[in-house]
DNA sequence: TGGCCAATTGGCATAATAGCCAAGGATGGA
DNA sequence: TCCATCCTTGGCTATTATGCCAATTGGCCA
């Protein structure tokens, strides 16, 4: 594996461990039915807002999300929601695990 | 988030966190043009066999891949090609978060 | 049986993540 | 100006992930 290859799939990976988590999977489930601020998706994940609040960041950092100020408060939304095109892909491969258990 | 939904994102998160890994990554791109066997993997990875085996486990584990013995080697394969339709959008976003670079 | 090769597993050290509390910065209202 | 609210960041600990070496398993062949 040469260097621009791992350099092109770390650029990737970065990506795929943003949504490699259970509470942002939710936000992002959450942001594709519209524009969330931080509190009101602290409150519906059940973690503290410094937490989540990181968790954003990470999403944000990512490309996934984009933020937006609004007075005191700040918006997130959703910047590409082929991300959701993911969640398809995963439900066939754990379907595709189900099967392969049931055969051994 | 209830008991049901976050178990539901965990199951999620075990496939997605199996891909999160610059090394899986280049694997399963491999193996979308056929069968691999592990030292195979693991002089293009170039990593310690070990290591390598590590990796296939879990990918295995999480649904991603499948593997057969033939003799005293052992031949990985694509579960679900569909996994390769992550990167397409995962190119998406990173051309998405270099526009909002551009924007800043 | 003995030796070799492929692969997995155990063990360990290091690095990266996650989550909380506490502190800090920004905004809006009294 | 003072205070409350919202959010981010720093700091810390606990957990998890990574990767190597060493040891082990399993198959093949002489």
């Amino acid at each position: 594996m040469d260097r621009k290859t791992r350099s092109r799939l770390e650029a990737r990976t970065r990506i795929i461990k943003a949504l490699a988590h259970p509470s942002r999977l939710f936000m992002v489930e959450e942001l594709a039915r519209g524009k969330r601020c931080v509190c009101e998706l602290a409150e519906m994940v059940g973690a503290d807002i410094s937490t989540v609040s990181k968790h954003l960041s990470l999403l944000k950092s990512a490309g996934v999300v984009r933020d937006e100020k609004r007075g005191n408060q700040v918006w997130y939304e959703l910047r590409c929601t082929c991300v959701l095109g993911f969640f398809d892909c995963v439900e066939a491969v754990m379907d595709s695990l189900a099967e392969q258990e049931r055969e051994e």
